[in-house]
RNA sequence: GGGCGUGUGGCUGAGCAGCAAAGGCAACAGACUGUAAAUCUGUCGGGGUUUCCCCUUCGUAGGUGCAAGUCCUACCGCGCCCA
């Protein structure tokens, strides 16, 4: 993988770049898709493609479990088992040590927490999640599927991605959770960065590989991370955690660690990515990022548009015999109408919320693409 | 004509003396940021000074009870069976 940046902007620390990998370029900035399961959920591969998606996330955790990694490797790597023919990265199973432990425990997203959610409820130093068990080499889960032990460190996360195939990789890292205290944070760091290490020394592939930032809402660790992570031989960054109670935070959050990280190498926001996320985050030095959003919204039967977020599945919708957002050009704007596509919600009709999973990728897509464009004019 | 059964909130469907009445669906509102989840939460007869109070409801009309959706009688509707 080579990184280029075009250009660097005078305001702000965005920057348009280009991510070159042996399966094509990637225009940053820019969002990932993520394709947990080998798939953007509901659409194949083309249809993805004309989403205008350059990139795509799959998750090593999901794919270690089902297919395994082995019929992966024996379809010839991830690019032709799902027939993307693009750039691919893999997660590491990171975000599974959090979603799969205290995230299950206390109901909880990864990303920003929300006063009433915490409630009194702290994560102290030495606290295990009930489901998983956290220690000094790696993490033990329970398979989702059937109940299984099963387990993943560094070295095992790495040697499964290698076996996927994805052009770029991720470190395993422990994703802290929003509730965890200070000294719980620091201690998960200790094991973030030992596996940092281990990830580096495992990696025989040519993946870039990224190393992972953690710290949570806590500027020294924060900072003590980023240098350290930022001083390894990585690829790249990626930038993982809790951000805080607010946007405004988050944005800051993040311009501590780009500031500590090597300028030339590409940095990925990892989990972020609401539409009004996409400037800020841009602005504070990211260069990737990836999000559920977009797609996970759309099985929700929720629609980006130019009007706003609208929940097709309101009856009001069904009355509505126009373009799901009269400014997009998508197939699904240019071919289908509120009417039509709230009926297939309503219904539980799979096509509906295929129609919206392609808009909504499209239209976040088209979103990141005007941002690089007000880069380039400097208007950013 | 006779016998048996049944009638509950927008629908469905529990309840069979102390209920504004379980559950489901629909409706309405909200949540979701490195995707175990096409999911979760709240409201859902009307009104109010809304952790409580008032009013009106369980086919219709009467009756027995302190108290009736719940028991009795008649009628009406629906279903099945026998003539």
């Amino acid at each position: 993988m080579n990184f280029k940046i075009l250009k660097k902007s005078k305001n702000s620390r965005a920057r348009l770049g280009f991510l070159e990998t042996s399966h094509g370029v990637v225009e940053t900035p820019c969002l990932v898709p993520v394709a947990t399961q080998a798939v953007i959920k509901t659409l194949d591969s083309k249809e993805v493609e004309e989403t205008k998606s350059q990139i795509l996330i799959s998750n090593t955790f999901h794919l270690h479990l089902k297919p395994g990694e082995k019929i992966v490797e024996r379809a010839g790597q991830l690019h032709n088992f799902m027939n993307w023919k693009r750039p691919l990265m893999t997660d590491s199973g990171g975000y599974q040590v959090f979603s799969l432990g205290f995230g299950t425990d206390f109901g909880l997203g990864s990303k920003i927490l929300k006063k009433e959610q915490e409630e009194g409820r702290t994560i102290r130093e030495n606290a295990q999640p009930q489901k998983i068990k956290i220690n000094h080499d790696g993490v033990t889960f329970r398979s989702p599927i059937n109940g299984d032990e099963l387990f993943i460190g560094p070295k095992e996360s790495i040697g499964i991605q290698e076996k996927l195939g994805a052009d770029i990789i991720f470190a395993f890292d422990e994703c802290t959770a929003p509730l965890a205290e200070y000294d719980y944070v620091k201690k998960s760091l200790e094991k973030t960065h030992r596996w940092a290490k281990i990830c580096l020394k495992e990696r025989k592939s040519d993946q870039a590989l990224y190393g992972i930032v953690q710290g949570s809402k806590f500027k020294d660790l924060r900072l003590e991370s980023a240098k350290f992570i930022g001083g390894l031989d990585f690829d790249g960054f990626g930038i993982g955690g809790e951000f805080g109670n607010d946007k405004k935070t988050m944005g800051k959050m993040v311009e501590w660690v780009v500031d500590e990280l090597p300028e030339k190498k590409p940095r990925h926001l990892l989990g972020v990515g609401y539409l009004e996320d996409m400037e800020l985050i841009i602005k504070s030095g990211v260069d990737t990022f990836d999000c559920t959003v977009p797609t996970h919204y759309a099985r929700r039967g929720i629609a980006f548009t130019s009007e706003g977020k609208l929940d097709l599945k309101q009856t009001k919708y069904l009355k509505k015999n126009e373009k799901l957002d009269k400014n997009c050009i998508c197939n699904v704007c240019l071919n289908y109408k509120k009417d039509y596509i709230s009926h297939l919600l309503k219904a539980g009709e799979i096509t509906g919320m295929k129609l919206l999973t392609f808009h909504n990728l499209y239209y976040f897509n088209s979103f990141v693409e005007e941002i690089r464009n007000r880069i380039k004019k400097g208007e950013i």
